[in-house]
DNA sequence: CATGAATGAGCATTCATTCAT
DNA sequence: GATGAATGAATGCTCATTCAT
């Protein structure tokens, strides 16, 4: 993962561990002030070392963004590779995936919306070689998207890919848009429920089910309408 | 839209224009430096006028990000506020809510990147006043949605506010990840209709028609999983 | 008084009453936040007309401070000359006198700090001009001297302008040391009188009265000789 | 003296030394052209390192002012410290420290107007800092009142706090008003002798050998005068 | 391998003053 | 005579980075 960034120095194992306390440090700063508030003197003040040592470890402050991103998808990715999926049964395993990935951005909420502010920063392709780590969460819904299509259980109309983004962002509003789901969801748990929900079954009522009560057009909504979830 | 900006500046009708011309090359700059490494003095030498004189019409470098994300979200509100709608059929409603707003979100693409990456830097009560804008956007899916649940189109279960954020956020993604999506739909009116398809039908067939051709595995009957907790 | 002032303003009468409400006005700023930190545009915001208007009537931010400074030193003279004196009683004279500058000096001895932090922005020769007013109030405790010296009542190796720049200063001191005074005397009657006590009497006690109580030689101080007073 | 400066360098003898030059540097330009009308630029130009160098040595341009305003308080101190003064005989103990303090005042004398100049410039909690120096040479003459008085040599009525401030100011005279001086006496040692003379002896004429050759029209006895209230 | 010192380039903002109308 | 708009020139300060030791 440290491939791409370079050093002044020789030993691997001083190297690695030096960067894994940079990455910390960085990391939580830039979480507080943002990366271009926060100044590599900031930083090379709350490491063990000094500034110009740091420079021994790291080439440039975009060098730091980019490890730091590559570590926040990284923990992402081993989070979610752990998360035991039953791929006999789709359905169950989407639901699993879904929860798992949710509770995953709930974790590391600040950390993608650190992502999310600060990617632009990088060089593209550094940009690019950190966004490949998303295909960890993708590939595991399109995974279960092709064998659940297969198999009937899904609409073979879907587009395994796209479903798999669409989960991966709806989970991301957790983290991105917190501040206007709080007023709807209190918790992660009803969170991903829902969102599940919404995506699994879609919005529609099946046709043989559905009665439609027109042709009331009232402009209120019904309270026990709004009421039922 | 310009109140909460502080100008030395009397005249409305300059104001405006120099403002209109300030946020124009500011939008511009920033979209491709970014708000930090575009300095006032790159956005003042853009100007035809003064950076002694820019600061007659706005009060500081965060003021300019302001009437930036101000005038693009206002321009949004404005594009989906003409939308025509249909309220008698909430599904048709829907899809073309879904599919003008897609087109917004792809005209203003680059924009809507911008604030995603710079709105942090705005105060909060900016960010908020900023953020207030989305609800023109999301009031138009509440509303349909209510309808569309009052009048039993659309599932009861489903959460207005949350499938309208949803809704947001799932276009959005065409602005956020056009990359990703690039190698799935290659234009928006497709990404449009997938996306409003995933999103009203959902992914499952619909019991009836499904014929499983894997042996049932289910934990728990799905309507009981949705209904539960 | 406002000659040395060029005015791009032909009407004496206006030139007169827009310079009294500037010097009215820059002299409560500059108390408030000093010269340099009172901007002209300061000014013209709490003047009743344009900041470009007050610019007819003076030439630069220079004037302005000299201006505020010949105002002080005339309304100070004015007030001293005011000050009815008995030229009979040298004595008396020099107390009344005293006294009367003390009080002055309290009244404007934010003003007085002000000259005296200042009046070095000013041009030399405007420096002078404002300096000179003092012979005003020196003039005054001079021509005492001279009387009182002439009629043998004051010492006559005490050069009457010396001593009048003393009396002047250890007034003045009122102003610049305030606070290390305040714990001495409280109000400037008291000052005036003791200053007044030092002056005319002196510190030694009159050869014929004196009885050393010597060789005492403690380091201590006796509370009895601190207290007396 | 240095602390409560805040210094990015580590080496405590560069620091010293750099902030020397600093000091020396500064001294002289805020005398010719004053705290304000000096920039950290024309600091920097004149010094032998960087402008952002002397941001190693010294956190603002306060700093530098207090720097100085310190080192000046310092010299005077350890110039006042150095003299020798016989306990013995408080009337020619004052007259020594009297004399040398004005010679100090005289080697002094643009720093001394410099700080009676700028001195409001620096936040309040150094002001008092800087002023607090002063007590060293208060304290002399307060000593020597104090054992002057005890001993009967210098009249009782006399508050010894006072005296040294008077003392102390009436030396500052030969600074702050070199120029009106100049007419009156031509050197420091006639001032210091003139000065010390009026302070010790006061301006009348011992009673005894006094004749009056006016009428006398005393509106009350002078001891009475001088005693009252 | 480590580090203290150093710096060129840059930043957001302010201000006294002028001038066309 | 009055004023709104405009600006050239500074100002105090910071920062990522380098290099001699």
């Amino acid at each position: 993962m440290d491939q791409k960034v370079a050093a002044t120095i020789k030993d691997p194992a001083i190297l690695a561990q030096r960067r894994a306390e940079i990455i910390d440090i960085a990391t939580r700063l830039f979480l507080e002030r943002g990366f271009h508030k926060t100044s590599i003197r900031d930083i090379a003040r709350a490491c063990p070392f000094n500034l110009a040592s740091l420079y021994m470890y790291v080439a440039s402050k975009e060098d730091i963004l980019f490890l730091v991103a590559q570590h926040v998808m990284d923990v992402k990715a081993k989070a979610m590779a752990e998360v035991q999926i039953d791929e006999d049964d789709p359905v169950s395993s989407f639901r699993t995936a879904f929860k798992a990935y949710c509770h995953i951005v709930h974790e590391h909420r600040s950390h993608i919306r650190l992502l999310y502010r600060e990617l632009d920063v990088l060089a593209p392709y550094r940009r690019e070689i950190v966004m490949e780590s998303l295909s960890t969460v993708t590939g595991v819904f399109e995974k279960i998207m092709t064998i659940g299509i297969s198999s009937g259980v899904f609409n073979s109309s879907a587009n395994p890919r796209l479903v798999a983004l669409d989960a991966l962002f709806l989970c991301h509003l957790w983290s991105l848009h917190a501040r206007a789901l709080r007023s709807i969801v209190q918790d992660v748990d009803r969170f991903a429920e829902m969102q599940c929900g919404i995506l699994l079954q879609g919005l529609l009522v099946p046709e043989p089910a559905r009665q439609r009560r027109a042709p009331a057009r009232r402009k209120q909504p019904r309270g026990a309408a709004l009421a039922g979830n």
